[in-house]
DNA sequence: CTGAATCCATTTGGATACTG
DNA sequence: CAGTATCCAAATGGATTCAG
């Protein structure tokens, strides 16, 4: 019933790196995000995910399992399948992280300017 | 007029790493709540940020300059005085940050319940 | 498909010594 | 006092290869 992720999710152009604010390692709070509206398999994530090694994404899922953020469900079928989604514990994260991302929102054009002030300032004097 | 800084206003034995959310780097988000009822000097921003050295302080602080989020200002007197202010920028992040700070407390038992059930399903599973 | 294993470059943070 | 300069260990993230 859930939708198939979209690939462009995450904009690669945009400098998410700009917001002070981040969820766990690189790839956490991006994954929390893909799990938003129900559970994804392994290699559903990695769509959006682009470019994500296997190891990598597997490490930062154990890490969300072990923090009671996401639970893994390994599905005993002809073929291999791993389902991943949010705890009710990894759900109550959502506000926070909307909140957060307001924020960033709110004040791209801010963050923005300053470093390019800073930048010119180095340049300049 | 501003209260001195708590010498222990982190408590050294919480892991605070436990809390999902981090602001910037692993400084940036202790050292807006130090500046959050005035400015402060570099050394008291020392004080309650326990053994931080002063390269590391600086290149934090560096940071956050760069991001528009502090001010840092160079007194001209008889002794070197540095202060260092959370700009509006900086200021309107505390509402975000203590919404993170609300959530951690609110689950902090689960998440430590998480941690402690993952290390003992690594002991006996 | 869902990883694990190995190797590697970069980044981060800290220890220590020195300076205007 | 408020940094800077060096050196260094550990962590992080990625590339590549292999496996059940």
């Amino acid at each position: 019933m859930t939708q198939p992720l979209d690939p462009d999710m995450f904009d690669p152009i945009c400098p998410s790196t700009l917001s002070p604010f981040r969820i766990g390692d690189k790839w956490a709070g991006m994954i929390i995000r893909c799990l938003e509206h129900g559970p994804r398999r392994f290699s559903e994530l990695r769509i959006p995910l682009r470019g994500i090694t296997a190891k990598v994404l597997t490490k930062s899922l154990r890490a969300l399992e072990r923090d009671g953020l996401v639970v893994r469900t390994a599905h005993a079928e002809p073929v291999r399948r791993v389902e991943y989604d949010l705890t009710p514990l990894g759900r109550s994260m959502l506000g926070p992280i909307a909140a957060m991302c307001a924020w960033a929102e709110q004040h791209w054009d801010e963050l923005l300017d300053a470093r390019e002030e800073s930048l010119s300032l180095d340049r300049t004097g």
